[in-house]
RNA sequence: CGGGGUGUAGCGCAGUCCGGUUAGCGCACCUGGUUUGGGACCAGGGGGUCCCAGGUUCGAAUCCUGGUACCCCGACCA
């Protein structure tokens, strides 16, 4: 795990909280729980949309926009999911001011109050499924598979920046399907490409899998989670896709006519990533010197700093530097020069570490006099001299080879960090090291409370890919057929 | 909502216990010069409703009362 960035830090958020204030990503803003995103922070969840966006494109979704506003009715329709939403949605009553007659200063004009109020949508199945109804009528119409890029709100009692604030900014796809099995089928198709690009892009290693019923989503049948491991021990779910078989089409009574002339309820799916990801991505591979980004999520992939002392060595370095990063460019290589004579190269050098940029290039009168770069690597804090000639090249290979060994260093630290345990003593003893705990149980919601309630551990998953093994609950001893992921989480 | 902590310059803080010159330090900022291969140095300069409202006092950043905001730990959190 990661040391204290600083002296102030004395738990692992407060630590992570420093470092996304002072890489610049994000701060508290004047509204309670919610945050400003600033530009380089801004510039990372770009990148992760671009990518996603891609994959949902790629997997046959279309994007959409609902309203952000939802009336009140809309979400007594489906029992678990008023149940599970309640208790954190911001509501609308009035849409006018005036000045107080007592001179006050701005009031809410007690005239202006709504017929029925309005919820700030902290999901959207709601007014989608409403609307979903009026367009579906034959199973010729479906499936509809649609994705909306939006912001929700959810009044938390607690906030973090990234991890969980009032506002946050997300995804969701909702689709509607003909068939139960298609409609599985989706579910598992949008938890892979979670996990693909958790792994592939985030280089998060993470795990799939079932949440069992105690955690699923408030109006689904099965939610399918990506869960990652944080440096500190603690997961983070940083993925959902949920089957909601017809519970939804009934709810908001959207019906459909087969192909056997027979009216049945529509199957339906919802899936979301959120700035969650961003917290995901830098709790599991930053260090005491700040960020590390994978190559593939880098706003800036490589900079380049100059070094010299006088004008005409600046100008035969931008010569250099113009050639090159023509090259990396057209390579695909995202790069910035740094030409700022304001700041000293020993202060860029700290600043792009702190931002993670993954590759750095110095190039001063040394290695123009040998016709070489300095390039140094962000995840290692390794640095070496090689020759300019082919560095293209070489820096090309050394980005694919940074992305994959940020993300085996994750992968290793989350194998080092997973254990079996066979008694609850021993459970006990070994959640208090952190890190993921795999453990029989007996499939009972009662032993899964009782087991959070004495530990703050919880089932993150049910892994999908784990093996039936005959083993007897830790707890109550009763039998077991498949051991399920237990750790403490944010 | 419970426990703890903090509000003093853009940022980070000292000063508060024990009231008393013109409220101070580091970073940042501005000017000039020297510098530039790991967060430069010297000299000069600008910037403050000391969170808010009352109260005590000759005198309040400091004491008292009330309020408020933020942070941390819990509770809560598909």
């Amino acid at each position: 795990m990661a040391k204290v960035l600083t002296p102030r830090s004395e738990s692992y958020s407060q630590w992570y909280n420093d470092l996304v204030l002072k890489a610049d990503l994000a701060e508290n803003s004047a509204v309670r729980g919610c945050m400003v995103i600033k530009p380089y922070g801004y510039a990372i969840w770009e990148k992760m949309q671009r990518v996603l966006d891609q994959m949902f494109k790629d997997t046959g979704h279309e994007n959409t926009y609902f309203p952000i506003f939802i009336p009140k009715s809309f979400f007594s329709k489906e029992a678990d999911h008023v149940e599970g939403f309640a208790k954190e949605c911001a509501v609308v009553t009035h849409y006018r001011l005036m000045n107080d007659p007592d001179g006050n200063g701005v009031v809410v004009d007690p005239e202006a109050k709504l017929e029925e109020e309005l919820i700030v949508r902290p999901t959207s199945e709601t007014i989608i499924w409403n609307t979903y109804k009026n367009w579906i009528q034959s199973y010729r119409d479906l499936p509809i598979k649609c994705n909306q890029w939006a912001n929700v709100v959810r009044w938390e009692m607690r906030t973090r920046l990234f991890l969980r604030t009032a506002e946050f900014l997300w995804q969701e796809g909702h689709t509607a399907h003909a068939t139960k099995q298609e409609a599985i089928e989706e579910t598992e198709t949008m938890i892979n490409v979670y996990g693909d690009f958790a792994e592939k892009f985030m280089a998060v290693p993470v795990v799939k899998g079932f949440k069992t019923a105690n955690e699923r989503f408030a109006g689904a049948l099965e939610t399918y989670t990506i869960e990652a491991l944080m440096q500190d021990g603690k997961a983070l779910q940083s993925g959902t896709s949920h089957f909601l078989g017809q519970n939804f089409a009934k709810a908001f009574d959207v019906k459909f006519t087969n192909n056997q002339g027979k009216e049945d309820f529509v199957w339906a799916t919802s899936w979301g990533v959120s700035t969650r990801l961003m917290g995901a991505l830098i709790m599991a591979h930053s260090d005491d010197n700040g960020l590390v980004l994978p190559p593939k999520l880098a706003p800036i992939q490589v900079v380049i700093v100059p070094i010299h002392r006088k004008d005409e060595e600046l100008v035969r370095i931008k010569e250099v530097v113009g050639a090159l990063t023509e090259k990396l460019r057209a390579k695909g290589v995202e790069v910035k020069f740094d030409d700022n004579d304001k700041k000293k190269p020993g202060w860029k050098f700290a600043e792009y570490e702190l931002k993670g940029v993954p590759v750095r290039l110095a190039l001063g009168p040394r290695d123009l006099e040998n016709g070489t770069v300095e390039v140094a690597r962000r995840d290692t804090l390794t640095k070496e001299v090689v020759p300019l000639e082919g560095v293209d090249e070489y820096i090309v290979d050394l980005l694919d080879k940074i992305q994959k060994s940020i993300f085996q260093k994750a992968y290793d630290f989350r194998t080092e960090s997973t254990v079996s345990v066979e008694t609850y003593d021993e459970f006990k003893e070994q959640i208090e090291k952190g890190g993921y705990i795999m453990a029989h149980w007996d499939g009972t919601s009662e032993t899964e409370q009782r087991i959070k309630d004495e530990t703050k551990a919880t089932i993150r998953c049910i892994p999908l890919d784990q093996p039936e093994e005959q083993g007897a609950c830790m707890v109550t001893g009763k039998p077991s057929n498949k051991r399920v992921m237990f750790a403490r989480a944010y």
